[in-house]
RNA sequence: CGGGGUGUAGCGCAGUGGCUAGCGCGCUACGUUCGGGACGUAGAGGCCGGUGGUUCGAAUCCACUCACCCCGACCA
């Protein structure tokens, strides 16, 4: 490709619209343009590094045993009515009505399809297993598209689907699947985490997440310094924390809870206390010795969390306790419709109300608590004496410094950005939409899915954002848009121009992919700076200078020193460059 | 959806009621330059986000509206 012919141009200053590094990176480099609020434009360079990325992705599922193929985007929304998940996306789902008044969607994912394609496809275990799989275009509407390609509303999503006669056969696909992405991150030049994580929307048993580690990213992950547990923060779990000693240093501590005796309700005037570290602070306890109150609106419906004092609820894990599709903190007007003093709530004697608790109300006794009156607490509260609750499961956010739940170690966080994401679906979709098989002894069984996605686009953002410079973009090679860019100094010189053009059939036909900077009249250092924000693995410098010797400059992007080649070895000393690289 | 912000040339911005709306970058032509973001001369380029209002007069004031960005709840 010569240069003069390339549509984007290079930015030279950052937009100051991007404050994440591949948004920035990719805005500058002409990758992409924005068209609205999470819909990008993906420009000839972007495009050629996604097609990579798709082939590296293909290859790799192709070698897991999958076969691509390609199911519509536009949908009728019907189909998600059948599966509920109509109200499990909301609004993130794209709705739109055909010309005779029909409701449609554009997909967000396409496990409805594809469990019709093999419903109708598969009848007998001998067609077992299948992998299928799609590189298309997912539509979500999500609230806040973010951060370049890292988060947007129309991208391009590698996703396959597993189907299998029974839950070994599953296992045994999942674990494919998981090496296949493993491969593919490597390969585009990402040292990813392999995270537990939650199946959300989409349901079923285990799932796990890869993660880029990087600050700018969306999630927290949990990682343990003793072992080799890894979890994204949704799903981690810890060990319960210790009651804290008591500040005059009377009990609790050392890993063991306070074991006392339990002592009888009791009523305290607590003016103007509404928060655990004041209550904490009023009660001369730590807050490891109060319980928490939290009000939740569950699809709807009130509900009341309760939770240690020192701990966080995770709204991930209550979500999933609860079984709703939406959650979100209820407001004062509807707490007090629910008859609860908000600042002084607790689970004693409240009625007609879901109860949720964390395992971490068992964890200690003679908790202090609301008296679900204003400026009124109790002490001496124990579980379950005094309240009962409906629902008694981790809820907790595990957070780091709190200690591993399978080797004791302590937990550290980083922040990650998500770039892969594979589930064990189990048979909820098969069994709502009747994909059944035969099995050997003739019972008819709902086949056990699998489903394994990638964000192609986020694939190529995440490689930005790991490999750049301030100089910028550092393309791992497998995915870079063109391997070399040949840079022509002083074109007018009419020698060099020939010389060039010469140089760039030669590398063209050696199967080099080369970005020739042909135009006339730009400086050398605007050229050079293009180059390097560019970031194509291997640049090479063609000038007078070079001419008179009969040699090309040679310089990996991330080579402190060009070093000089002849004429004759530049194919040669190209690959030699992309071999090490 | 809540909070904060921005819409003026391809890009970045200035312009708080008064002449023909400016500046930098980029772009076109000619000339000089020519190894890390050169210079001169001459040009082209505007529905001042949209609608309605106030006014002799609106990019500027008022109302409504749309779009986009950033921070929080969702996900590849």
């Amino acid at each position: 490709m010569k240069f003069t012919r390339m549509v984007s141009k290079t930015l030279r200053f950052d937009p100051p619209e991007a404050e994440t590094t591949s948004h920035r990176l990719m805005l500058r480099a002409g990758l992409i343009q924005q068209v609205a609020a999470g819909v990008y434009s993906y420009l000839p360079l972007a495009w050629r590094s996604l097609r990579k990325i798709e082939n590296i992705i293909r290859e790799e599922m192709d070698a897991a045993g999958g076969q691509e193929l390609m199911l519509p985007a536009l949908q009728p929304l019907e189909l998600w009515e059948q599966t509920g998940r109509r109200a499990a996306f909301g609004d993130n789902l794209f709705s739109l009505q055909d010309r005779r008044g029909r409701p449609m969607v554009m997909a967000p994912t396409h496990e409805e399809v594809i469990t019709n394609v093999v419903k109708s496809n598969v009848q007998s275990y001998r067609d077992l297993p299948l992998l299928l799989y799609q590189i298309q275009t997912k539509f979500r509407d999500e609230p806040r598209p973010r951060a370049g390609l890292i988060r947007v509303r129309e991208f391009d999503m590698k996703d396959a689907y597993s189907f299998n006669a029974d839950d070994a056969s599953l296992d045994d696909t999942y674990r494919d699947m998981a090496q296949a992405y493993r491969n593919v991150f490597r390969r585009c030049g990402l040292p990813v985490l392999m995270a537990e994580a939650d199946s959300g929307a989409i349901g079923g048993k285990d799932s796990h997440e890869f993660l880029l580690p990087t600050e700018t990213g969306e999630d927290t992950v949990i990682t343990c310094s003793g072992c080799d547990y890894v979890a994204n923060a949704e799903k981690a779990v810890s060990v319960i924390p210790p009651i804290l000693p008591l500040p005059q240093g009377e009990g609790g501590g050392g890993g063991v809870p306070v074991v006392e005796e339990e002592q009888p309700l009791a009523e305290v005037a607590t003016p103007g206390v509404k928060t655990i570290a004041g209550l904490a602070e009023f009660m001369g306890v730590p807050e490891s010795k109060t319980l928490k109150a939290v009000f939740y609106m569950a699809d709807g419906e009130p509900v009341f969390v309760t939770i240690r004092g020192d701990l966080e609820v995770n709204e991930v894990k209550l979500k999933n306790a609860l079984h709703c599709d939406d959650l979100r903190f209820a407001e004062d007007d509807e707490v007090r419709a629910a008859g609860l003093v908000a600042g002084s709530a607790s689970a004693v004697g409240i009625t007609g109300i879901r109860k949720v608790a964390d395992p971490s109300i068992e964890s200690g006794s003679n908790f202090v608590v609301g008296a679900n009156k204003p400026d009124t607490h109790l002490t001496g509260a124990n579980y379950p004496r005094d309240f009962e609750v409906d629902i008694l499961t981790d809820i907790a956010l595990t957070q780091p410094g709190q200690l591993c739940a399978r080797c004791g170690g302590t937990l550290q966080s980083t922040r990650g950005v998500e770039v892969g994401h594979i589930f064990k679906l189990g048979t909820f979709f098969s069994e709502t939409l009747g994909a059944n098989y035969l099995d050997a002894e003739g019972r008819n069984l709902p086949i056990t899915m699998g489903c394994y996605g990638i964000g192609v686009g986020r694939l190529l953002a995440a490689a930005i954002e790991q490999n750049n410079d301030d100089r910028g973009i550092v393309f791992p090679h497998p995915i870079a848009p063109y391997q070399a860019h040949l840079v022509g100094l002083n074109l007018s010189n009419e020698g060099v121009a020939a010389a060039g053009e010469s140089l760039y059939d030669e590398l063209n036909a050696a199967g080099i992919e080369t970005l020739y900077d042909d135009r006339p009249d730009a400086a050398a250092g605007v050229k050079f700076n293009d180059a390097d924000l560019i970031g194509l693995p291997v640049r090479l410098v063609i000038s007078p200078r070079n001419l008179n010797n009969s040699v090309v400059e040679v310089r990996g992007r991330q080579d402190e020193e060009a070093t000089t080649v002849p004429l004759s070895d530049v194919v040669e000393a190209v690959r030699a460059r992309l071999m090490n690289n």
